[in-house]
DNA sequence: ATTGCATTTCTTGTATACGAAAATGTTGAC
DNA sequence: GTCAACATTTTCGTATACAAGAAATGCAAT
């Protein structure tokens, strides 16, 4: 069976959206504005202000802020309004704690799971990670981390799990914009990736567990402690 | 049944009252109905029909529809309709391996945060577990197990943790009626709960980790088990 | 009888309209 | 000058209307 996509009668100068439904188009893009930092944490989102932006009714919209409120990204609060979730010290420990868990879990996965080509692409994602490291450039690196872990989700061979963790990770990004400068981070990030990749080679469980636990608590530590230093009067 | 309109964050479940939003109502309602077993996974959820049977319009059931959708409980089919999400075989395991890092992490910090009216609280769940155990009628007994891990990311001091542990929980429900008749699980479970609880009175991290998290993963694989043995037509 | 196609019908997706609640602004009293 | 009560306005929540796509049905042709 072809797969059509036939074009709306109506001429938009929209780029053409992939997803069917108008409510999953806006979705994606009110999530990317959130985590890319359009939008700030505490934001409110007024519907008829977005839905003219869009060009869409108000629907659309509300169905998008909807299922971002269920995500989490977004808080919905009764006949007042939508507001860019805003997460209070204590909610972004919390989070890191449960991603901890969860990547702690994957990576013990994925030391009794990696077969011959995961071997290959976790070893090609250190690599690039040591690369982006040398290079001092703290934001590619940042992506190059990014990469690493999704090859450890995808190695667990648990997509549920990989999709949670990821879920998290993005609900965290509007937060880690904040300690962009990463200073000695990178370095100490780089050296836990070596003992992760160890460990999972190794086929060393526990110990792959026990290292990617602590790779993700310390990040959350750190986050807290920079936030600590910040007015926090913009965070909840 | 009056309810009242104040405080209500967080919605409260009533399909024929006006909490704060209707929206929020149905949602609580098609929950129930799925996880109680009303609606069969792999159900066709028709908008007009659920609208006409609780008395609205398709507006706020499409807002119900898209909610529990973003919480996995609805599968969306663009332009085909909502349907109660059907998890395969390797669905079900997925969510159990991540359920147990969630539960594992619970137990762990329980066991580092509990406290005093805490213990009091987590010995008077085992309590009540042991009085189900010993009357044997699993259904009961499946309702003081909820409550006793309830107790549990309660002492974890982490409401994120729980809240999704939770989630996922409800999510796995519709499944775990297919083995009501326990058998002898209970008595096992029991026990496990019995370890569960020495090792976090304990203050045993570790241990309280690696009971619990086993605890969890034996049932995911009863649970597999189980359907394995089953038709599998009606469980995609 | 079966297959292919066209039409019809049904359902979803989006827009618009309307009522209600809350935020806001104004005015008056103290 | 401040506060409070009232009116206004904004915007949310729901209902209804309309458009578009997919399934179902019927008809025709082989």
């Amino acid at each position: 069976m072809a797969l059509k996509a036939k074009r709306n009668a109506a001429g938009r100068p929209s780029a053409d959206e992939l997803p069917v439904r108008r409510a999953d188009a806006l979705r994606f893009a009110l999530e990317a504005d959130i985590v890319t930092g359009v939008f700030s944490p505490g934001d409110r989102l007024d519907e008829q202000t977005l839905a003219d932006r869009f060009g869409v009714s108000r629907t659309p919209l509300r169905e998008a802020l909807s299922q971002l409120a269920a995500t989490g990204l977004v808080t919905l609060l009764p006949r007042r309004g939508a507001f860019v979730a805003s997460l209070g010290f204590r909610d972004i420990i919390e989070r890191f704690e449960a991603m901890a868990a969860l990547e702690a879990m994957a990576g013990g996965l994925a030391a009794r799971r990696i077969d011959g080509p995961g071997r290959r692409a976790l070893q090609a994602a250190l690599d690039d990670c040591r690369a982006e490291a040398a290079d001092g450039d703290s934001d590619t690196y940042y992506l190059a981390n990014e990469r690493f872990h999704h090859v450890i989700y995808a190695e667990a061979h648990n997509d549920f799990l990989g999709d949670e963790a990821r879920r998290l990770h993005m609900r965290l990004k509007p937060y880690r914009r904040l300690q962009l400068r990463a200073g000695a981070r990178v370095a100490t990030s780089l050296a836990e990736h070596e003992r992760i990749v160890e460990a999972i080679f190794a086929g060393d469980t526990a110990g792959a567990e026990r290292e990617l636990r602590a790779h993700i608590l310390v990040q959350g530590d750190r986050l807290s402690d920079f936030i600590a230093t910040l007015d926090r009067s913009g965070l909840g």
